[in-house]
DNA sequence: AGCACGCCGACT
DNA sequence: GTCGGCGTGCTC
């Protein structure tokens, strides 16, 4: 037999089918296999099994071994690989890693197993007994206790009696096991069932998802108006038909929440998989996934390509979240290839969200996908009142300080009631540039051009892009001048302010830098539910689904400063994040409050936000995009070329310019926007970089195509060139 | 991705 | 004369 074999190597030379024999009849289109390469052995996937040779069969060899007995790869998954490649632009192998945990390559974990004790059958135990001397004390207790306990792990055994327990097995009077065990993620969760009665609205979600004729369904409702008690009610029915679900969050640190409430109604059936978790635990969640031992898998972006057979649904939370599109290659978007699934196995797709995005609501409103609005707090309590403090008035009034007169008072009164408050800044580290006062220099990178955020934690300048870390300086390095100014602030500077304005508040900080450690997250945030801590001051992340019934101010420091960003979807996304922010506040007794600072606060994205203006902000701003021939309603694509040789990426994306220009004549009407430029950061990591952006009509993959084939076949040596479509951010 | 093969500069 | 630089090409 014969077998077409995708390689674990992923670069483009290496992209295709390499044909290996086999006799093992054991391997299938699936199973993970050991194969020579070039004088080497590395790891493959098996894609299809033959009884011929399309390939020269003398140099045909054989496949070396079989690395699992249960293919590790799903029919499915097969077929989502070649969706990945045709829509990611990436190598089948890089496709395939989507699939397995990391740990899995190259053999880095294996099951772990556990050693028992107990007493042997063949042995008559009254016998040993008897022929044990009476100093044999410890032997005899042994006995004792395996006759009361049964089969005990040895390591247990081995503790409480020493010696004994190699000195009765070697009278082969103990039975020794081996047995799996299960490295299980947060085992101490607890939680208890608390299963609500739904209301007639979630009623209606639920059975509107079920009995609809379209598989997607956009369930659009506010903060508190009960979406998670629908999913769980879904995800019951789903699993009573004998079918698996997907469970997407936004964030690993909301996971353990999620999880709590699924394994309080469906115990041992939920698995998690996420890249927090340590590789024991990551490999012994996915298999008991893969095997069918658990039917629940729930988890961050990457959970969508969860090793589950026959899904019957797909629930991804907070669906308009940044991070549901991956960052790295393969850039998926986590919608479409939940969509893939969902069509895969003709399964629901819930796509939850306060805030959808504006491709999902389009969709929704052309009827594409079945909509449900969940209009009201299950609670009825009214969302909170957001206040607009109007920061250029501070600054006329000789306020410099971060907080507006508003925040203090509200801050004040907050704390005296014993409530909680939740601050958000998107910018850590203490101030996001060091200036000299005499030459106004602002310290930079070595590598990339941006200017070194200072850390006062640890007194260095850190670069938030390369991640390189400088001493902090005394002087400036232009002209020696000891004046040093800082300039804009961060985490660490509010809370050193607070800690002066309120000396007796006790104070937590959530920012990347204080959730280096594994569970960081869930550290800050339950000290933060216990009360044991009044202010919370935080970046994006505190921003996501977390629930602190003691919040009844959230201030937010610098809400325009998203508007800034040269990014089509700014607007979009400060809408989200004032909404999702706000609706920190006031969650179970008294109501809330938000403080919004902004420079302008006649900003229309402000205004809609502060009114809870979804519709109003959905129709203006789909309106302007269409206007100005923006996605949805065409597709941004975007090449990349960078190289540490500056000439050599100027050159190269000269000539790509005038390549893709060519190609562009063909259908001059399709593009609506075709640009040459340095990149917004010229530099970055120590490599030039340069752009070709367009804009192009809906419908036109195949120009896409073409452009990626000739911006990747530029892609060799010392250049490197990439292309991407509707980037997240335009760095 | 690796690793081999292959053609031009500074060394014992 | 050679040692070794990394450009190009192949791996079933």
């Amino acid at each position: 037999m014969f077998a077409e074999v995708i390689v674990d190597i992923s670069h483009s030379e290496a992209d295709k089918i390499f044909e290996y024999s086999f006799e093992d009849c054991r391997i299938v289109a699936g199973s993970r296999v050991l194969v020579p390469f070039g004088g080497k052995t590395i790891e493959g996937i098996v894609i299809r099994t033959k009884d011929y040779c399309d390939f020269d069969e003398k140099k045909v060899k054989p496949i070396i071994s079989l690395l699992e007995e249960i293919p590790a790869l799903t029919k499915e998954t097969l077929a989502l690989a070649d969706f990945i490649v045709k829509t990611c632009y990436v190598s089948r192998a890089l496709a395939f890693r989507q699939f397995l945990p990391v740990e899995m390559r190259k053999g880095r974990v294996r099951e772990q197993f556990v050693k028992f004790a107990e007493l042997s059958e063949d042995v008559n135990i009254d016998d040993v007994l008897s022929s044990l001397r009476k100093s044999a004390v410890r032997q005899r207790d042994l006995i004792l206790f395996l006759e009361e306990n049964g089969k005990t792990p040895l390591t247990e055994l081995n503790d409480k009696f020493g010696g004994a327990v190699k000195a009765l097995s070697d009278k082969d009077a103990l039975k020794i096991t081996s047995e799996k065990r299960l490295r299980s993620p947060y085992k101490d969760l607890g939680g208890s069932v608390r299963k609500f009665a739904l209301t007639e609205k979630q009623l209606f979600a639920v059975n509107s998802v079920e009995n609809s004729d379209k598989l997607t369904t956009l369930l659009f409702g506010v903060t508190g108006s009960g979406k998670t008690e629908v999913y769980l009610d879904l995800i019951d029915k789903t699993l009573k038909k004998g079918k698996t679900a997907i469970m997407l969050v936004p964030e690993i640190s909301l996971t353990p929440q999620m999880l709590k409430q699924l394994r309080a109604r469906f115990g041992e059936n939920a698995a998690i998989l996420h890249s927090g978790l340590s590789a024991g635990e990551r490999y012994d969640e996915w298999w008991r996934l893969r095997t069918g031992e658990a039917h629940i898998a729930i988890g961050a972006r990457s959970a969508v390509f969860a090793p589950v057979e026959n899904v019957g649904l797909i629930i991804i939370d907070e669906e308009h979240d940044g991070s549901y599109v991956s960052e790295s290659a393969p850039r998926y978007n986590t919608a479409d290839i939940a969509e893939f699934r969902s069509r895969f196995n003709n399964a629901k797709l819930v796509l939850g969200s306060a805030t959808p995005s504006i491709e999902s609501f389009l969709k929704a409103k052309n009827g594409e996908y079945n909509f449900i609005e969940l209009p009201d707090r299950i609670n009825q309590k009214p969302l909170p009142d957001i206040e607009i403090a109007d920061m250029r008035k501070e600054v006329r009034r000789g306020n410099n300080t971060p907080f507006s007169s508003i925040l203090k008072d509200e801050l004040a009164k907050c704390l005296e009631k014993g409530n909680q408050a939740i601050l958000f800044l998107n910018q850590r580290g203490y101030s996001k540039t060091v200036v000299c006062t005499e030459c106004g220099h602002v310290q930079k990178c070595a590598s990339c051009d941006v200017s070194l955020t200072y850390h006062k934690e640890d007194d260095s300048l850190l670069c938030h892009y390369c991640g390189a870390k400088y001493k902090m300086i005394s002087a400036c390095t232009e002209c020696g001048s000891p004046f040093i100014k800082y300039g804009g602030f961060g985490t660490e500077k509010i809370v050193a302010d607070l800690k002066t304005l309120f000396p007796s508040a006790r104070i937590l900080r959530m920012d990347r830098d204080t959730t280096q450690t594994k569970e960081g997250h869930f550290k800050i945030l339950s000290e933060f539910s216990a009360r044991k801590a009044d202010i919370l001051v935080g970046t994006q992340m505190i921003a996501k689904g977390h629930d602190f019934p003691f919040v009844t101010l959230v201030g937010i420091l610098d809400a325009d400063m998203s508007l800034h960003f040269s990014d089509f979807r700014s607007a979009e996304r400060t809408f989200q994040l004032i909404t999702q922010v706000a609706g920190r506040s006031g969650r179970a007794g008294e109501a809330g409050k938000v403080v919004l600072q902004t420079y302008q606060p006649e900003n229309h994205v402000l205004r809609q936000a502060v009114n809870y203006d979804y519709n109003g902000f959905f129709e203006r701003e789909i309106s302007i995009r269409k206007a100005t021939a923006f996605p949805p309603f065409t597709k941004i694509v975007r090449v990349l070329v960078q190289s540490e040789n500056d000439e050599l990426a100027l050159n190269a994306v000269k000539d790509l310019y005038n390549e893709l220009g060519d190609i562009k004549r063909e259908r001059e009407t399709c593009f609506k926007f075709f640009g040459c430029m340095k990149a917004p950061l010229k530099k970055l990591q120590g490599k030039y970089r340069y752009q070709i952006l367009m804009r192009i009509d809906n419908g036109n993959d195949d120009l896409i195509d073409r452009i990626f084939a000739a911006s990747n076949a530029k892609n060799r040596g010392k250049l490197n060139v990439y292309m991407e479509i509707n980037p997240n951010n335009l760095t």
